[in-house]
DNA sequence: CTGAAAGCGCTAACAC
DNA sequence: GTGTTAGCGCTTTCAG
């Protein structure tokens, strides 16, 4: 057996490339080069005796070369902003899965404090990037609306839709889905249904919230303002609203928190009022994070399907960004994902109502 | 002002390319490259004005040519399992921060179940990758290494040493840090310490267990084994030991739980027995993931550096290929990063030392 | 269906 | 210090 240094290179360039491929094959480069396209105007014998060749040389193609003759190579920029471990790590695998899959590169660049969503994308601008993809809540941020209209470049925002700007975005319907989790708790019984917001500068927060109203409202539920208690989508925030919404007279049976985070702040502090979840309390969340079903009880949330998200999105700017090379008109489009409502075990009736 | 449309492309190909650049400047492409990649042996005042046609031009070198040309790229295969999520996106964070200052592509690729360690790396080695990147589980699956070792692949672990296996590695010293957790928590005052084991199929479940053991040894303190409890690193498995550790007569007046995910279940548990933390419990956890920051109190835990050791990892991985490339022998270094005891809210003395 | 020629944009190696 | 030449490995275009 001999230890073949597959794929591997010697001083930097290529050991086994497709003339040597070719060569033994009996073909033209060009015809290597037609089977690894997977092009369907070659015979089936010749495309057999070329992947035979491949094969036995353990040949794969130079990506460099590739994106280089084939010019087909994008660059996009991705913006992000103290997400949560989670967000980030499941936007990620999407990403980078959708990046593999279509010759692209993706430049991660952090807003940290004092490096403004602005001059992020305009340094991105500057070094080249094709395209960016911009998270909340930099996606919900005028000026960055503003500039990325002003710079015409390709553009998607991903967690929020901007209609009016003309800037593609990929998300769930909020709203929708805040409304199908409150129809779910008053189904169950619930009555005094808390709710916990989020920070107000996602737009998410005010769809959410009304989606949780519209619910309440054509239940016939009455809108006490008492139970909609301020939070930001940490679990700090998620104590404190907890607290207070636990404090009031009569409490709430079921509390519905606008992110997971604040749902799991929101269970921990129904265990120090030695409250259970469910029985004593139903809780919900939103995002199907890690911690959804890393805490106990498991919280019954809304699946937002991050990394399809993700991918989505890199898939839309990239055709958007060929779509421009063509001369083409790029489509500003705004996708939506079904959001999905997972049920476990953090919901029940209502104690009153089990009695009852 | 014209809209300048900077780095950007005409039907796919560079818009403005060094040659541009060496007309507007009046020299010569090659020495735009040697401005590009700050070779000293240019004269300043050519250098000024190369970098000012630069700028006028919105010129940014295209990658693919650049790899293509010095043949400088390097494939890397970054292959995961179950990983939570803050360890995977602190993880992603150093890694694509390094590869791309490396002119490095990276491939992700999970482990999931049915997909065995072995059979991915064959995989990526046979697409041609240069290295690979391991994290545990893997990295501690014999298999695993003896597949490495055989392929003579350039690898690199992270989180675990194979001082034996000549398999690279960077990681911190689980056995030090675990030591000097456990000497703070008895210099706190306590001397019944409960411990909650991690996986076993992870090394560092024994190192960091063995540091525990050699703290207790050191300070006269009686090993027994009821205050020792199972774990596999998941929140649900630190519910169950924190349970009974709590149920245990008398009680531990600290836990120390091998990481942060467990940790957070023993103040969940402690709540639930109306256990305050960290007045009638001490909690430390192992990781300083996003976790420890997220819940309240916030954990007092052991730093590990994940981004910047995946930072490393890359690095090491990177130099390695070139070495071979340039034909030297590849270093099988073994990094060891520093650790940091965070103290948070989470420990404090046991009640009977402030009484007494 | 397959091949030949040309060149993507850059940099190594060498001249000067 | 700087320019010249050649070519990285692939794909496009056009011929057959």
């Amino acid at each position: 057996m001999a230890k073949s240094r597959q794929g591997s290179s010697r001083r930097g360039h290529t050991l086994v490339t497709a003339s040597d491929v070719a060569r033994l094959a009996g073909v033209s480069p060009m015809t290597v080069s037609r089977v690894i396209n997977g092009e369907a105007s070659v015979k089936e014998s010749t495309r057999a005796a070329v992947n035979k060749a491949i094969r036995k040389l353990g040949y794969s193609p130079n990506k460099a070369a590739r994106s280089l003759a084939s010019a087909n190579e994008v660059q996009i920029g991705l913006l992000y902003a103290n997400p949560s471990s989670a967000y980030l790590s499941a936007m990620l695998l999407g990403v980078l899965e959708q990046a593999r899959q279509s010759d692209t590169h993706i430049m991660l660049v952090e807003c940290a404090p004092g490096n403004s969503p602005t001059k992020v994308i305009r340094g991105l601008i500057r070094s080249g990037v094709d395209g960016v993809m911009v998270t909340p809540p930099a996606a919900d941020d005028p000026e960055v609306l503003k500039l990325l209209r002003k710079q015409s470049i390709n553009a998607v925002t991903i967690g929020t839709v901007h209609e009016a700007d003309g800037i593609a975005s990929v998300r769930i319907d909020d709203y929708a889905a805040a409304l199908a989790m409150t129809r779910h708790i008053i189904e169950l019984g619930h009555r005094r249904i808390g709710y916990i917001k989020g920070a107000a500068e996602h737009w998410s927060t005010s769809w959410r919230l009304a989606g949780y109203r519209d619910a309440l409202r054509e239940a016939g539920l009455e809108l006490a303002g008492e139970l909609v208690a301020e939070g930001d989508y940490s679990y700090r925030s998620g104590l404190r609203a907890a607290d207070q919404l636990l404090n009031l007279r009569p409490a709430p049976t079921a509390i519905f928190a606008s992110n997971d985070d604040m749902a799991a702040a929101t269970v921990a502090t129904a265990h120090r009022f030695s409250i259970g979840v469910p029985k004593g309390l139903t809780v919900c969340g939103f995002d199907d994070t890690y911690l959804a079903t890393t805490i106990w009880p498991e919280l019954t949330t809304v699946r937002q399907p991050i990394a399809d998200m993700s991918q989505a999105a890199i898939d839309l700017l990239v055709r958007n960004v060929r779509a421009r090379r063509a001369g083409l008109e790029s489509e500003c489009a705004h996708i939506e994902l079904d959001f999905e409502l997972v049920q476990r075990q953090s919901d029940a009736p209502p104690a009153k109502a089990i009695r009852g």
